[in-house]
DNA sequence: GTATAATATATGACCAGTCATATAATACCA
DNA sequence: TGGTATTATATGACTGGTCATATATTATAC
Protein backbone atom coordinates (compact mmCIF):
# COMPACT_ATOMS: atom_id res chain seq x y z
CA UNK A 1 0.00 0.00 0.00
CA UNK A 2 1.43 3.30 -1.22
CA UNK A 3 0.06 5.86 1.59
CA UNK A 4 2.36 3.83 4.51
CA UNK A 5 5.09 3.64 2.58
CA UNK A 6 5.19 7.45 1.37
CA UNK A 7 4.65 8.19 4.85
CA UNK A 8 7.91 6.04 5.60
CA UNK A 9 9.77 7.94 3.10
CA UNK A 10 8.58 11.28 4.54
CA UNK A 11 9.59 10.10 7.82
CA UNK A 12 13.08 9.31 6.25
CA UNK A 13 13.66 12.50 5.79
CA UNK A 14 13.00 13.97 9.18
CA UNK A 15 10.79 12.95 12.08
CA UNK A 16 7.30 14.63 11.67
CA UNK A 17 3.65 14.83 13.03
CA UNK A 18 0.53 14.16 10.74
CA UNK A 19 -0.14 17.79 10.42
CA UNK A 20 3.42 17.67 8.89
CA UNK A 21 2.83 14.86 6.86
CA UNK A 22 -0.14 16.09 5.47
CA UNK A 23 0.76 19.52 4.10
CA UNK A 24 4.40 17.26 2.93
CA UNK A 25 1.70 15.35 0.44
CA UNK A 26 -0.09 18.56 -0.56
CA UNK A 27 3.08 19.97 -1.32
CA UNK A 28 4.41 17.35 -2.74
CA UNK A 29 3.16 14.05 -4.01
CA UNK A 30 -0.54 14.95 -4.25
CA UNK A 31 -0.63 14.78 -8.07
CA UNK A 32 -0.23 11.20 -8.11
CA UNK A 33 -1.07 10.06 -3.98
CA UNK A 34 -3.21 12.56 -2.72
CA UNK A 35 -3.58 11.71 1.12
CA UNK A 36 -6.74 12.03 3.27
CA UNK A 37 -6.10 13.93 6.75
CA UNK A 38 -7.89 10.98 8.84
CA UNK A 39 -6.15 8.59 6.48
CA UNK A 40 -2.74 9.83 7.66
CA UNK A 41 -3.51 9.90 11.12
CA UNK A 42 -5.33 6.32 11.60
CA UNK A 43 -1.95 5.12 9.29
CA UNK A 44 0.12 6.58 11.94
CA UNK A 45 -1.42 4.05 14.19
CA UNK A 46 -0.97 1.27 12.20
CA UNK A 47 2.54 2.15 11.54
CA UNK A 48 3.20 2.79 15.09
CA UNK A 49 1.41 -0.92 15.87
CA UNK A 50 3.85 -2.57 13.46
CA UNK A 51 6.87 -0.96 14.62
CA UNK A 52 7.81 0.50 11.94
CA UNK A 53 7.48 3.92 13.53
CA UNK A 54 7.80 5.45 17.17
CA UNK A 55 5.67 8.59 18.50
CA UNK A 56 7.50 11.61 21.15
CA UNK A 57 5.05 13.45 22.38
CA UNK A 58 6.16 17.30 22.90
CA UNK A 59 3.86 19.04 25.12
CA UNK A 60 3.16 22.76 23.70
CA UNK A 61 1.25 25.28 25.90
CA UNK A 62 -0.14 27.88 23.41
CA UNK A 63 -1.93 25.22 21.11
CA UNK A 64 -2.30 21.26 20.69
CA UNK A 65 0.67 19.04 21.68
CA UNK A 66 2.36 17.75 18.82
CA UNK A 67 3.47 13.86 18.15
CA UNK A 68 6.30 13.65 16.05
CA UNK A 69 6.76 10.40 14.14
CA UNK A 70 9.93 8.70 14.09
CA UNK A 71 11.09 6.09 11.70
CA UNK A 72 12.68 3.51 13.56
CA UNK A 73 15.41 0.77 11.96
CA UNK A 74 12.75 -2.04 10.99
CA UNK A 75 10.59 0.88 9.22
CA UNK A 76 14.03 1.89 6.94
CA UNK A 77 14.22 -1.66 6.43
CA UNK A 78 10.77 -2.09 5.04
CA UNK A 79 10.87 1.30 3.01
CA UNK A 80 13.38 -0.19 1.31
CA UNK A 81 12.17 -3.58 0.74
CA UNK A 82 9.03 -1.98 -1.00
CA UNK A 83 11.35 0.67 -3.01
CA UNK A 84 12.94 -2.80 -4.29
CA UNK A 85 9.64 -5.18 -4.61
CA UNK A 86 8.25 -5.51 -7.98
CA UNK A 87 4.77 -3.56 -8.16
CA UNK A 88 2.42 -5.57 -10.48
CA UNK A 89 1.22 -3.66 -13.69
CA UNK A 90 -2.38 -2.73 -13.02
CA UNK A 91 -4.20 -0.89 -15.82
CA UNK A 92 -5.31 2.59 -13.99
CA UNK A 93 -8.82 3.29 -14.11
CA UNK A 94 -10.23 5.89 -16.75
CA UNK A 95 -13.55 7.10 -15.78
CA UNK A 96 -13.69 9.23 -18.71
CA UNK A 97 -13.39 6.40 -21.09
CA UNK A 98 -16.17 4.23 -19.73
CA UNK A 99 -18.33 7.94 -20.65
CA UNK A 100 -16.49 7.46 -23.97
CA UNK A 101 -17.22 3.80 -24.47
CA UNK A 102 -21.13 4.63 -24.32
CA UNK A 103 -20.53 7.80 -26.07
CA UNK A 104 -22.52 6.21 -29.18
CA UNK A 105 -26.02 7.51 -27.39
CA UNK A 106 -24.76 10.85 -27.53
CA UNK A 107 -25.33 13.18 -30.09
CA UNK A 108 -21.61 14.16 -32.45
CA UNK A 109 -21.91 18.00 -30.93
CA UNK A 110 -22.50 16.31 -27.09
CA UNK A 111 -19.75 14.02 -27.94
CA UNK A 112 -17.69 17.04 -28.94
CA UNK A 113 -18.58 18.67 -25.61
CA UNK A 114 -17.73 15.58 -23.56
CA UNK A 115 -14.14 15.64 -25.08
CA UNK A 116 -13.66 19.25 -25.08
CA UNK A 117 -14.36 19.57 -20.79
CA UNK A 118 -11.87 16.61 -20.64
CA UNK A 119 -9.23 18.80 -22.58
CA UNK A 120 -10.34 22.07 -20.60
CA UNK A 121 -9.21 20.18 -17.64
CA UNK A 122 -6.15 18.87 -19.31
CA UNK A 123 -5.06 22.17 -20.64
CA UNK A 124 -5.63 23.61 -16.70
CA UNK A 125 -3.30 20.40 -15.25
CA UNK A 126 -0.43 21.31 -17.77
CA UNK A 127 -0.62 24.66 -16.79
CA UNK A 128 -0.97 23.93 -12.93
CA UNK A 129 2.14 21.56 -13.34
CA UNK A 130 3.94 24.37 -15.29
CA UNK A 131 3.88 26.73 -12.20
CA UNK A 132 5.40 23.58 -10.32
CA UNK A 133 9.13 24.27 -10.78
CA UNK A 134 9.05 27.78 -9.45
CA UNK A 135 7.33 26.33 -6.23
CA UNK A 136 9.66 23.74 -5.57
CA UNK A 137 12.68 25.72 -6.60
CA UNK A 138 13.07 27.18 -2.62
CA UNK A 139 12.82 23.42 -1.80
CA UNK A 140 15.50 21.97 -3.93
CA UNK A 141 17.92 24.60 -2.29
CA UNK A 142 16.88 23.83 1.20
CA UNK A 143 17.46 20.31 0.71
CA UNK A 144 20.62 20.67 -1.08
CA UNK A 145 20.72 16.80 -2.13
CA UNK A 146 20.43 17.26 -5.59
CA UNK A 147 20.29 13.34 -6.09
CA UNK A 148 16.33 13.56 -4.39
CA UNK A 149 15.76 16.48 -6.76
CA UNK A 150 16.06 14.64 -9.66
CA UNK A 151 13.88 11.82 -8.66
CA UNK A 152 10.88 14.14 -7.96
CA UNK A 153 11.73 15.83 -11.16
CA UNK A 154 11.18 12.97 -12.89
CA UNK A 155 7.02 12.89 -11.47
CA UNK A 156 6.47 15.79 -12.95
CA UNK A 157 8.09 14.97 -16.11
CA UNK A 158 5.58 11.95 -16.27
CA UNK A 159 3.16 13.72 -15.72
CA UNK A 160 3.41 16.67 -18.02
CA UNK A 161 4.45 13.53 -20.62
CA UNK A 162 1.08 11.51 -20.27
CA UNK A 163 -1.20 14.60 -19.63
CA UNK A 164 0.62 15.91 -23.24
CA UNK A 165 -0.34 12.12 -24.53
CA UNK A 166 -4.36 12.16 -23.34
CA UNK A 167 -4.40 16.02 -24.55
CA UNK A 168 -3.31 15.03 -27.83
CA UNK A 169 -5.77 12.07 -28.15
CA UNK A 170 -8.42 14.27 -27.11
CA UNK A 171 -7.77 16.86 -29.91
CA UNK A 172 -7.61 14.44 -32.71
CA UNK A 173 -10.90 12.38 -31.27
CA UNK A 174 -12.70 15.96 -31.50
CA UNK A 175 -11.07 16.85 -35.08
CA UNK A 176 -12.31 13.10 -36.00
CA UNK A 177 -15.37 13.42 -35.21
CA UNK A 178 -16.03 16.85 -36.93
CA UNK A 179 -14.85 15.31 -40.27
CA UNK A 180 -17.18 12.46 -39.95
CA UNK A 181 -19.88 15.06 -39.69
CA UNK A 182 -18.34 17.17 -42.56
CA UNK A 183 -18.52 14.35 -44.66
CA UNK A 184 -22.04 12.90 -43.65
CA UNK B 1 -19.96 6.55 -9.83
CA UNK B 2 -18.64 4.62 -13.14
CA UNK B 3 -19.77 1.25 -12.08
CA UNK B 4 -23.26 1.92 -12.01
CA UNK B 5 -23.54 3.69 -15.46
CA UNK B 6 -21.56 1.06 -17.15
CA UNK B 7 -24.18 -1.44 -16.05
CA UNK B 8 -26.72 0.75 -17.45
CA UNK B 9 -24.84 1.60 -20.30
CA UNK B 10 -24.75 -2.60 -21.04
CA UNK B 11 -28.04 -2.85 -20.73
CA UNK B 12 -29.20 -0.49 -23.00
CA UNK B 13 -27.53 -2.31 -25.43
CA UNK B 14 -29.73 -5.40 -24.34
CA UNK B 15 -31.22 -6.81 -20.98
CA UNK B 16 -28.64 -8.98 -19.54
CA UNK B 17 -28.26 -10.97 -16.63
CA UNK B 18 -25.70 -10.27 -14.01
CA UNK B 19 -23.35 -13.18 -14.98
CA UNK B 20 -23.73 -12.21 -18.91
CA UNK B 21 -22.25 -8.39 -17.59
CA UNK B 22 -19.76 -9.67 -15.87
CA UNK B 23 -18.65 -11.36 -19.13
CA UNK B 24 -19.46 -8.13 -20.81
CA UNK B 25 -17.23 -6.06 -18.69
CA UNK B 26 -14.08 -8.77 -19.14
CA UNK B 27 -14.39 -8.67 -22.82
CA UNK B 28 -14.70 -4.63 -23.22
CA UNK B 29 -14.14 -2.55 -20.80
CA UNK B 30 -11.85 -4.42 -18.06
CA UNK B 31 -8.44 -2.26 -19.19
CA UNK B 32 -9.77 0.96 -17.95
CA UNK B 33 -12.67 -0.77 -15.46
CA UNK B 34 -13.20 -3.74 -14.24
CA UNK B 35 -15.56 -4.73 -12.37
CA UNK B 36 -15.84 -7.30 -9.48
CA UNK B 37 -18.28 -9.95 -9.70
CA UNK B 38 -19.99 -9.27 -6.30
CA UNK B 39 -20.10 -5.56 -7.06
CA UNK B 40 -21.57 -5.99 -10.16
CA UNK B 41 -24.66 -8.07 -7.57
CA UNK B 42 -24.93 -5.36 -5.15
CA UNK B 43 -25.54 -2.83 -8.16
CA UNK B 44 -27.61 -4.55 -9.70
CA UNK B 45 -29.83 -4.33 -6.24
CA UNK B 46 -29.29 -0.96 -5.89
CA UNK B 47 -30.23 -0.09 -9.70
CA UNK B 48 -33.40 -1.92 -8.81
CA UNK B 49 -34.24 -0.42 -5.98
CA UNK B 50 -33.71 3.33 -7.66
CA UNK B 51 -35.88 2.26 -10.74
CA UNK B 52 -33.67 2.16 -12.95
CA UNK B 53 -33.65 -1.49 -13.77
CA UNK B 54 -36.55 -3.92 -13.62
CA UNK B 55 -35.68 -8.17 -12.85
CA UNK B 56 -37.22 -10.58 -15.03
CA UNK B 57 -37.16 -14.19 -13.41
CA UNK B 58 -36.61 -16.74 -15.93
CA UNK B 59 -36.78 -20.34 -14.22
CA UNK B 60 -34.52 -23.18 -15.92
CA UNK B 61 -34.32 -26.33 -15.32
CA UNK B 62 -31.07 -27.40 -15.26
CA UNK B 63 -29.23 -24.58 -14.56
CA UNK B 64 -29.85 -22.03 -11.74
CA UNK B 65 -32.53 -19.64 -12.75
CA UNK B 66 -31.72 -16.36 -14.75
CA UNK B 67 -32.30 -13.12 -13.35
CA UNK B 68 -32.80 -10.93 -16.67
CA UNK B 69 -32.36 -7.14 -15.99
CA UNK B 70 -33.85 -4.70 -18.06
CA UNK B 71 -33.31 -0.90 -18.13
CA UNK B 72 -36.33 1.16 -17.91
CA UNK B 73 -36.90 4.67 -19.03
CA UNK B 74 -35.62 6.34 -15.35
CA UNK B 75 -32.81 4.13 -16.19
CA UNK B 76 -32.04 5.30 -20.21
CA UNK B 77 -32.60 9.03 -18.63
CA UNK B 78 -30.16 8.35 -16.48
CA UNK B 79 -27.16 7.02 -18.60
CA UNK B 80 -28.11 10.09 -20.70
CA UNK B 81 -27.80 12.87 -18.00
CA UNK B 82 -24.34 11.15 -16.77
CA UNK B 83 -22.99 11.28 -20.33
CA UNK B 84 -23.51 14.57 -20.61
CA UNK B 85 -22.80 15.67 -17.01
CA UNK B 86 -19.19 17.43 -16.99
CA UNK B 87 -16.66 14.78 -15.23
CA UNK B 88 -14.29 16.69 -12.51
CA UNK B 89 -10.58 16.61 -13.87
CA UNK B 90 -8.85 14.14 -11.26
CA UNK B 91 -5.25 13.08 -11.54
CA UNK B 92 -5.11 9.49 -11.48
CA UNK B 93 -3.06 7.77 -9.00
CA UNK B 94 0.16 6.23 -9.68
CA UNK B 95 1.90 3.96 -7.44
CA UNK B 96 4.71 4.10 -9.41
CA UNK B 97 5.60 6.99 -8.78
CA UNK B 98 5.39 7.09 -5.25
CA UNK B 99 8.45 4.69 -5.26
CA UNK B 100 10.13 6.93 -7.70
CA UNK B 101 9.61 9.98 -5.94
CA UNK B 102 11.45 8.28 -2.73
CA UNK B 103 13.94 6.46 -5.07
CA UNK B 104 17.03 8.50 -3.69
CA UNK B 105 17.35 5.78 -1.17
CA UNK B 106 18.04 3.03 -4.18
CA UNK B 107 21.49 2.87 -5.36
CA UNK B 108 21.32 3.77 -9.50
CA UNK B 109 20.72 0.25 -10.27
CA UNK B 110 18.16 -0.51 -8.20
CA UNK B 111 16.38 2.73 -9.53
CA UNK B 112 17.04 1.58 -12.90
CA UNK B 113 15.90 -2.00 -11.84
CA UNK B 114 12.51 -0.52 -10.69
CA UNK B 115 11.72 1.40 -14.01
CA UNK B 116 12.76 -1.56 -16.44
CA UNK B 117 10.29 -3.81 -14.34
CA UNK B 118 7.98 -0.65 -15.07
CA UNK B 119 8.72 -1.15 -18.47
CA UNK B 120 8.83 -4.96 -18.87
CA UNK B 121 4.82 -4.01 -17.82
CA UNK B 122 4.31 -1.71 -20.25
CA UNK B 123 5.67 -3.45 -23.14
CA UNK B 124 3.22 -7.09 -22.09
CA UNK B 125 0.64 -4.20 -22.16
CA UNK B 126 0.91 -2.85 -25.78
CA UNK B 127 1.24 -6.71 -26.48
CA UNK B 128 -2.24 -6.77 -25.37
CA UNK B 129 -3.14 -4.26 -26.61
CA UNK B 130 -1.93 -5.32 -30.27
CA UNK B 131 -4.12 -8.54 -29.70
CA UNK B 132 -7.70 -6.55 -28.91
CA UNK B 133 -8.27 -5.82 -32.94
CA UNK B 134 -8.77 -9.42 -33.93
CA UNK B 135 -10.48 -10.44 -31.03
CA UNK B 136 -13.38 -7.61 -31.32
CA UNK B 137 -13.60 -7.59 -35.13
CA UNK B 138 -16.34 -10.82 -34.76
CA UNK B 139 -17.47 -8.42 -32.16
CA UNK B 140 -17.87 -5.57 -34.40
CA UNK B 141 -19.62 -7.49 -37.08
CA UNK B 142 -22.17 -8.52 -35.00
CA UNK B 143 -23.17 -5.46 -33.66
CA UNK B 144 -23.06 -3.53 -36.86
CA UNK B 145 -23.44 -0.13 -35.65
CA UNK B 146 -20.51 1.58 -37.34
CA UNK B 147 -21.44 4.13 -34.81
CA UNK B 148 -20.34 1.92 -31.17
CA UNK B 149 -17.86 0.67 -32.77
CA UNK B 150 -15.78 3.85 -33.32
CA UNK B 151 -16.09 4.92 -30.15
CA UNK B 152 -14.99 1.53 -28.61
CA UNK B 153 -11.94 1.95 -31.28
CA UNK B 154 -11.33 5.33 -29.53
CA UNK B 155 -10.62 3.97 -25.78
CA UNK B 156 -7.84 1.43 -27.04
CA UNK B 157 -6.33 4.28 -29.03
CA UNK B 158 -6.42 5.93 -26.14
CA UNK B 159 -4.40 2.84 -23.59
CA UNK B 160 -2.39 3.10 -26.38
CA UNK B 161 -1.21 6.28 -26.70
CA UNK B 162 -0.62 6.33 -23.25
CA UNK B 163 0.93 3.45 -22.98
CA UNK B 164 3.12 4.64 -25.24
CA UNK B 165 3.54 7.94 -23.84
CA UNK B 166 4.62 6.01 -20.48
CA UNK B 167 7.67 3.62 -22.11
CA UNK B 168 9.13 6.46 -23.58
CA UNK B 169 9.13 7.99 -20.26
CA UNK B 170 10.50 4.99 -18.46
CA UNK B 171 13.09 4.29 -21.28
CA UNK B 172 14.37 7.98 -21.31
CA UNK B 173 14.70 7.60 -18.07
CA UNK B 174 16.64 4.30 -17.53
CA UNK B 175 19.06 6.12 -20.44
CA UNK B 176 19.10 9.59 -18.19
CA UNK B 177 20.72 7.32 -15.19
CA UNK B 178 22.91 5.35 -16.76
CA UNK B 179 24.21 8.72 -18.75
CA UNK B 180 24.84 10.03 -14.80
CA UNK B 181 26.90 7.00 -14.03
CA UNK B 182 29.02 7.26 -16.86
CA UNK B 183 29.87 10.81 -16.01
CA UNK B 184 30.42 10.13 -12.45
C1' DG C 1 -13.34 -42.05 -11.89
C1' DT C 2 -11.94 -37.58 -10.72
C1' DA C 3 -11.13 -32.96 -11.32
C1' DT C 4 -12.09 -28.78 -13.45
C1' DA C 5 -14.77 -25.40 -16.19
C1' DA C 6 -19.05 -23.23 -17.17
C1' DT C 7 -23.55 -21.49 -15.74
C1' DA C 8 -25.74 -18.57 -12.15
C1' DT C 9 -26.52 -15.93 -7.81
C1' DA C 10 -25.28 -14.48 -3.30
C1' DT C 11 -23.08 -13.23 1.30
C1' DG C 12 -19.49 -12.08 4.86
C1' DA C 13 -15.31 -9.98 5.97
C1' DC C 14 -12.37 -6.74 4.85
C1' DC C 15 -9.64 -2.57 3.05
C1' DA C 16 -8.39 2.01 1.53
C1' DG C 17 -10.08 6.12 1.15
C1' DT C 18 -13.60 10.21 1.75
C1' DC C 19 -16.39 13.51 4.23
C1' DA C 20 -18.07 15.73 8.11
C1' DT C 21 -17.38 17.06 12.47
C1' DA C 22 -15.37 17.76 17.26
C1' DT C 23 -12.07 20.00 20.25
C1' DA C 24 -9.21 24.00 21.53
C1' DA C 25 -6.08 27.80 21.47
C1' DT C 26 -4.13 31.77 18.89
C1' DA C 27 -3.88 35.18 15.27
C1' DC C 28 -5.51 38.25 12.03
C1' DC C 29 -8.79 40.80 9.25
C1' DA C 30 -12.89 43.55 8.41
C1' DT D 1 -17.38 41.89 17.49
C1' DG D 2 -17.64 38.30 14.38
C1' DG D 3 -15.54 35.44 10.93
C1' DT D 4 -11.91 32.92 9.11
C1' DA D 5 -7.24 30.79 9.07
C1' DT D 6 -3.58 28.18 11.41
C1' DT D 7 -1.94 24.69 14.44
C1' DA D 8 -2.93 19.91 15.97
C1' DT D 9 -5.29 15.39 16.73
C1' DA D 10 -9.13 12.39 16.48
C1' DT D 11 -13.58 9.76 15.56
C1' DG D 12 -17.94 8.18 13.21
C1' DA D 13 -20.32 7.08 9.19
C1' DC D 14 -19.97 5.84 4.81
C1' DT D 15 -18.58 4.25 -0.07
C1' DG D 16 -16.64 1.61 -3.67
C1' DG D 17 -14.21 -2.13 -4.37
C1' DT D 18 -11.75 -6.87 -3.36
C1' DC D 19 -11.37 -11.64 -1.91
C1' DA D 20 -13.01 -15.85 -0.38
C1' DT D 21 -16.49 -18.84 -0.19
C1' DA D 22 -21.19 -21.14 -0.59
C1' DT D 23 -24.64 -23.45 -3.41
C1' DA D 24 -26.10 -26.47 -7.33
C1' DT D 25 -26.10 -28.61 -11.83
C1' DT D 26 -24.09 -30.00 -16.26
C1' DA D 27 -20.35 -30.71 -19.46
C1' DT D 28 -15.80 -31.74 -20.62
C1' DA D 29 -11.08 -33.17 -20.13
C1' DC D 30 -7.54 -36.23 -18.22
Amino acid sequence: MSLEHAILGFLNYAPMTGYDLKKAFDTSVRHFWPADQAQIYRTLKELTRRGWVTVEVVPQEDRPNRKVYHLTDAGREELRRWLRAPSDPEDPRVPLLVKVFFAGQLADEEAVALLEGYAAGLRARLEEYARIPQQAAHYAEAVRSPREVFFWALTLDYGVRLTRAALEWAEETIRHIRNLEEES
